[in-house]
DNA sequence: ATGAAAGCGCTAACAG
DNA sequence: CTGTTAGCGCTTTCAT
């Protein structure tokens, strides 16, 4: 039925090995030879079998990939730099959703070992310690995008969250702000929510600024969440004339609550906010933002990655990409 | 080193068949010796190897999903409704992304074949010759998600994109409009773009209203071709009052572009677009679309593909999923 | 209910 | 430069 090695080794009156070792580009084989293979292979169409060649050689040139929810844009940029750097190693990416989900996650981890990739990029808001545990102990090569693991031990790439958040913030109170706002996703738990929220509190702090909770949001981090949120901000006896924002799609949100309230952006309440994907300019007035190369942090992640399976010396177990703020409409 | 099969069955004084028994819930095993083998099982961490299972079974579990561009709103949305489904049934999802290149669409089709994938699940705006005749002779079943094939020989999941077309620029001509623009992304041999096309072109001249060539654009599809192709429509003798757009992020980018130029949606251009995303609730005014369930569609795809898997019947082997148009603010 | 044994299709020494 | 020969770890008859 299926054209085997065997049948292309017959046809061409070589051995399996010689078969074996034109589809696998090895040199020590005679031009003619390899002619005459060739031919054999294309005459029968013969199809390498990735599965037995990945039992046999004990690499599967696949890699797998988990991450919360592809169908956000902030992942789906992730995602697509990774798999543009697999593609460029000849890997196969196995993506999987994970929703943020630990119990998710572990079963993941565990599904993909089975498969046998020969590595993993992984990208979890929240690198729980089971999760950490599960990490380590895995056989294969791990590296976080985008998120960062409490002990260090495992690769990882990001940008300097804290500092870029720091920033931003600074950039507000230089502006003569003092009623700023922070509202962001979940913060609970999420490693980079957390550094989000300490630049916001040291960045007020260092002005002399009295850190107000209720100026402290945590939503879902969606658009809906921002509309939201900012009823209830522009409720208080002192609203917010500057807010910090964790996402594009929440600032968003934001920027279209205030408006429908009746006020103006940046006069009104100046906006900042923290990712800068194409939505970042999908409204108007066009969104101040912290940019988050995250099409990088996969390509990079996936890069390093490489490094890893390949056994290559890695200088940097953790990559701090740099930052921007991509000043625009939103801010002054 | 890697503990195996056989490592088990030592341990627990069995056979491999036993051990491979109570690994796939095989019932023919005396509960006394399954409980014995899953404690073996546990207590050595025994993680079976899916390779090795993927020689011998012939079945991999792993279905190959070829679409364009995973980074696109639109294709990742597909692609959470088809993991989601893979996920239910116990599959994995080797994913890849297409470009909507025929050459990779070719070589990622051999690739998955090669990975010896049980399924293919593939969105391409443009089935070509190419596509069709290597579609065909795939030894595994394949569904088109959101995409119609030519010889109609393959089985596919999709709306009705003419009628749900035909029905949107009709509103807009029962609007009043006789001036009335179809903006869209490529349109060459794109079958779904020739749907809209001609649907728009039936629609006017149901109406007795002329076509007129230069209200049709085709550019790339995304946010700035929308900016731009308003100024070019504006500067026309007769601009459109009402405008036909093929997708979301399209239609936002002329939402803006018209505002940006001092006139008013829905009161000076009515716009309705083809998609419905979430985006299209992230923009003032928010955008009337034509409700394209692309989770809906890579769900339903994926299911079909299990049954195809399965060698189940199946009644359908094109799907038709129901359409309707989401009134919102940028039509009256 | 359990075991023995023959592959699945390929790679990787090793020998020549 | 080429062939021989073991496996890789598991499933699957076929016996028992």
């Amino acid at each position: 039925m299926t054209v085997t090695i065997y049948d292309v080794a017959r046809e061409a009156n070589v051995s399996m090995a010689t078969v074996s070792r034109v589809v696998n580009g090895n040199q020590n084989v005679k031009p003619a030879t390899r002619k005459k293979v060739l031919e054999v292979i294309e005459r029968l169409e013969y199809r390498p079998n990735a599965v037995a060649r990945g039992l046999a050689s004990k690499k599967t040139t696949s890699v797998g990939v988990i991450i919360p929810d592809i169908s956000n844009n902030l992942n789906a940029e992730l995602a697509r730099g990774i798999e543009d750097i697999a593609t460029m190693y000849r890997y196969n990416i196995i993506l999987a959703n994970s929703d943020q989900n630990e119990e998710k996650e572990l079963s993941l981890l565990d599904t993909m070992l089975g498969k046998q990739v020969d590595g993993i990029v992984m990208m979890s808001e929240e690198v729980t310690d089971n999760i950490q545990r599960a990490v380590e102990a895995c056989p294969v090569p791990i590296v976080l995008a985008g998120s960062i693991s409490s002990t260090e031990k495992v690769a990882s790439v990001n940008i300097d969250y804290y500092n870029a958040a720091f920033e931003a913030v600074e950039t507000l109170i230089d502006n003569g702000h003092t009623r700023i706002a922070f509202v962001s996703g979940p913060l609970q738990y999420t490693v980079n929510g957390q550094h989000k929220l300490a630049a916001y509190k040291d960045a007020l702090e260092k002005a002399n600024i009295e850190i107000d909770d209720a100026l402290i949001v945590a939503g879902d981090g969606s658009y809906d969440d921002g509309l939201e949120s900012w009823e209830n901000l522009s409720e208080l006896q002192q609203p917010p004339t500057a807010i910090f924002v964790g996402n594009d799609e929440l600032a968003i949100g934001l920027v279209h609550g205030i408006q429908d309230s009746g006020k103006n952006v940046p006069d009104d309440v100046e906006i900042i906010s923290f990712e800068n994907s194409k939505l970042a300019r999908m409204v108007r007035p066009k969104l101040t933002s912290v940019v988050l190369p995250l099409y990088d942090i996969g390509a990079v992640a996936m890069r390093l990655l490489t490094k890893y399976m390949n056994k290559e010396e890695v200088e940097q177990q953790h990559v701090i990409l740099p930052h921007r703020i991509e000043k625009r409409g939103s801010s002054k």
